[in-house]
DNA sequence: TAGAGATTAGTTTTT
DNA sequence: CTAATCTCTA
């Protein structure tokens, strides 16, 4: 955006030394606001250091950094600025105030995967749904800070009750562990505020000026977060949309947008409506769709740019279909257009929707990136070096313990890990403690309790030089020691052995840089991988690739040509979404869809859906209607089963010959 | 203990 | 119809 900032904007950025809440619609050029602040507030001599931004995704905290950087190229400057997620920054805090939370420096981070075998013991079920409903309720609990004990008071049916009591037995176990896990990061440093004055009026004096986007989706946790870390006079920025507020499956509400101007009276609120993104008449159906919400704020975007193409709407037999059509409207579009392939987007509900995508997008070897799916750090052979990295950290950490025991194997089994298990509980140590149990002689055979020792003493000889040596010497000697590269030939066949090996070596040169350029020990390395989804500077591998993304991922994104695919009532809005009687967000989540787009936007449904092996009959979104029709243009009718299988071959010979053209 | 086949359950978004 | 988990055998 070259154009200078708006009235509106200006008055957002000059706004410095009060409570401040920005209703920025979408593309009205929020990011660039924030940015401008942060620069404003520099050059009226705040201190770098004791600025704070908080995002909720890691990409969002890069790309604000990304800009600061821009905006205020005084050097050395911009890297004092602290801007982080709302985890991270709620990681600081419990990594500084350890002690006082009862927690070692090493404490571990559990991910999901850690906890869902805890909670299904403690539970009580072998049923996996089961435990992870419980799971979920329990986190549900803590976004919202409400305690065990209020939590098994208030459960109204069986499976509440149910995960209400394993809720303080999860705690407790947490605490064995040494562990903490997601949700913890905003909640402890709430209940050590609530209880510390002297910690709040530390942390408040660190910061000189809040600023919080996408505030529309802070929940219960970290609004009372945030209002321990600005106190009573630290002047903030928060930046929202209340359209946009996608994630109250994650707890967030609009009562924190609401509850603002009574808790702050003094607060200025500013809509940026101007909007330099969209074209008019993408405007004009995403203004039409929305205006079926309830409105919290009054806002209505509008635009100096073209009143565009109207957007096109198709049907399709199936989902296949669907994607074989999308992808050649695609291909022809950039043969026509001139464009790049990073200019197209194609978004969609859920993660599954993405594979036919894939494989149309693959069947004409279209390079693609997709968001969401399987992050690094998820996969297997990454979660095996981590497991070595949280042991190393903190002994306590059973389930680390476990994972890193039997990968390689090194001939200790379920049985021995039995033996392990049960003196454990018996003396109330962790399962590294129990190794050094005298006891153990017992039940172990000399040959597993040799190789028990041998693993304990190799995790002990690195800790002990943890936090004094470079992390990267210690991951390479990790490595080595433990033949992880041979344990993968000998275990896969070559390719995927190469593969893995690839994968773990990025991730040990990515932490060993990170090590280098933030000075983190091991330590801290492993905690903060915990907290990170994507690996950095992956992206520009491919330089130019199609966008498949989740509308929840895409939020904050933008492309000249959008296609919003799987409109149909069940898949947005989703079935859970409809039985729930939660349409608005859903709806939101549209809205979100259709503003991602510059300048086309294609929507497109299918006839039938594969469910379970079985095509189902689907009928389109709700919110197609609820478009503003004159802009809208709708392509033919369904095609037949025959129709269809005619024209995927017709299409595929003229696909092959544009591609060709497409190629020089 | 580890790999290959059988069986069974699955439908939302993520730090 | 997958994909992941479980069970059985070497």
């Amino acid at each position: 955006m070259q154009f200078p900032l708006n009235a509106a904007q200006r008055e957002a950025v000059q706004c410095d030394g009060a409570p401040l809440l920005v209703l920025a619609g979408a593309g009205s050029g929020k990011t660039r606001v924030i940015t401008a602040k942060i620069a404003h507030l520099c050059g009226r001599g705040v201190d770098a250091s004791r600025i704070v931004a908080i995002t909720f995704t890691n990409k969002a905290a890069r790309e604000m950094r990304e800009r600061a950087e821009q905006a205020l190229r005084a050097d050395g400057v911009a890297s004092k600025l602290s801007i982080s997620t709302f985890h991270s920054f709620g990681l600081r805090i419990v990594r500084e105030e350890a002690t006082a939370l009862g927690l070692k420096r090493g404490f571990s981070i559990f991910d999901p995967s850690d906890i869902e075998p805890i909670v299904a013991e403690l539970g009580a079920t072998a049923d996996r749904a089961r435990a992870r409903s419980m799971q979920w309720k329990i986190s549900q609990w803590k976004n919202a800070l409400v305690e065990p004990s209020a939590a098994l008071a208030s459960a109204s049916s069986d499976d509440e009750l149910a995960a209400a009591r394993a809720y303080a037995g999860y705690r407790d176990a947490l605490a064995a562990y040494q562990a903490v896990d997601f949700d913890d990061l905003i909640a402890l440093p709430v209940a050590l505020f609530d209880n510390d004055a002297d910690a709040r009026a530390r942390w408040q004096a660190r910061i000189a000026h809040l600023l919080i986007d996408e505030y529309q989706d802070t929940n219960g946790a970290q609004y009372r977060l945030f209002r321990h870390l600005v106190g009573r006079d630290t002047p903030f920025t928060a930046v929202g949309d209340d359209d946009q507020a996608i994630y109250g499956w994650r707890g967030a509400t609009l009562d924190n947008l609401a509850a603002l101007p009574r808790d702050y009276p003094e607060l200025r609120v500013i809509k940026l409506e101007q909007n330099y993104r969209s074209t008019v008449r993408i405007l004009r159906c995403a203004n039409a769709l929305i205006g079926n919400n309830p409105k919290l704020f009054d806002k209505r975007l509008w635009t100096e740019l073209a009143h565009g193409e109207p957007l096109r709407v198709a049907p399709a037999a199936d989902e296949e279909a669907e994607a074989v059509a999308v992808v050649r409207r695609l291909l022809a579009h950039k043969f026509e257009r001139r464009t790049k392939l990073s200019d197209y987007a194609i978004l969609y509900r859920g993660n599954h929707q993405a594979r036919p995508f894939e494989t149309a997008l693959r069947a004409h070897s279209i390079p693609y990136e997709i968001s969401g799916g399987q992050s690094l750090f998820e996969r297997t052979e990454i979660k095996d070096i981590v497991a070595y990295l949280r042991l190393i950290a903190n002994e306590d950490d059973d389930p680390a313990f476990v994972r890193a025991l039997q990968v390689p194997k090194r001939g200790v089994g379920q049985a021995t890990l039995a033996h392990l298990g049960r003196v454990a509980q018996a003396r109330h140590t962790s399962l590294f403690g129990a190794v050094f149990e005298a006891e153990l002689a017992s039940a172990v055979p000399s040959r597993q309790r040799a190789a028990l020792e041998a693993f304990c003493a190799m995790v002990n000889g690195i800790r002990h030089r943890a936090e004094r040596e470079p992390a990267g010497r210690l991951l390479d000697e990790l490595l080595r020691t433990i033949a992880y590269a041979d344990w993968l030939t000998s275990t896969l066949d070559k390719r995927d052995a190469q593969a893995r090996s690839q994968s773990v070596d990025d991730f040990v040169a990515w932490l060993t840089r990170k090590g280098e350029a933030d000075g983190k020990n091991l330590l801290e390395l492993t905690q903060m991988v915990a907290l990170i989804t994507m690996l950095e500077g992956r992206e520009q591998e491919r330089p130019d690739a199609v966008r498949l993304s989740t509308l929840h991922a895409a939020k904050g994104l933008e492309f000249p040509h959008v296609f919003l695919v799987g409109l149909e009532e069940g898949v947005l809005p989703h079935r859970e979404a409809i039985d729930a009687g939660n349409i608005d967000e859903e709806r939101r989540l549209m809205y979100v869809g259709l503003t991602r787009a510059q300048q086309t936007l294609s929507l497109s449904y299918c006839a039938t859906r594969k469910r379970a092996g079985e095509k189902v009959d689907c009928a389109p979104s709700r919110f197609l209607a609820e478009l503003a029709q004159e802009d809208l243009r709708y392509a033919d009718r369904p095609l037949s089963g025959d129709e269809a299988s005619q024209a995927k071959q017709t299409g595929n010979a003229r696909l092959a010959a544009l591609k060709a053209l497409v190629a020089r």
